[in-house]
DNA sequence: AAAACACTTGAATAATTGTTCAAATGTTCA
DNA sequence: TGAACATTTGAACAATTATTCAAGTGTTTT
């Protein structure tokens, strides 16, 4: 094992606590639905509701939270709110595990 | 968007429900903190106990998540059970995960 | 100003789940 | 065989959390 990867994996040990925290909100059907349809391109509120076929108001909630961790992000246009994704990471972390699971 | 880029978010559609999943079992505090403990190193059930600070029976719990996620995998020696990482995908989710944490 | 629309928020419910203790299984050693 | 050790398993409890419905906020439109 070499320095770098020594450093690497101390890392993972520092932040441990927030990656857990991080695949928690990631663990969840409603909220990874939400993820991958607005990954394709931004949309507002009704639509992820009927994308994903749930209320509003349980998308909604679902949002919040998203939000809060910085995984998406608002943009306020009249009426509506159009999410997207806040970054690319999420992407990212999606095709990691991707690998994982196709087997 | 390519051609190469649109068969890959295709592929995450296809296995989100599956992705969501991993996240899930990935998503909490202890099993996480297992990981860790036993990416450095292959432990028996007691010494992961002491790492993580839990009884033996919580970890005993999580272990068996963890096992039928194929994160990890047993070797048996006389009285003992030691564990290890699966495969590295494990590490290399983590790392993803971290690029997103640290910021 | 009022109605209509889009979304958020709060409370309540139901379901899931992590932890604990006790009992059970399986292995080694005297 | 029996005692000691390592781990697993099951049941029970406590806590977290996703969902739903109703009410509230804010914006546009007539």
């Amino acid at each position: 094992m070499d320095l770098k990867q020594m450093k690497r994996e101390m890392e993972i040990d520092d932040y441990i606590e927030d990656i857990a925290t991080l695949f928690k909100i990631l663990g969840d059907q409603t909220r990874t639905k939400i993820l991958s349809v607005i990954e394709k391109q931004e949309l507002n509120v009704s639509s992820i509701s009927e994308l994903v076929g749930l209320p509003i108001s349980a998308i909604s909630h679902q949002l919040r939270i998203l939000r809060q961790a910085k995984l998406i992000k608002p943009r306020k246009s009249g009426k509506e709110v159009f999410y997207s994704l806040d970054d690319d990471h999420v992407s990212q972390i999606f095709n990691c595990a991707l690998a994982h699971v196709k087997e």
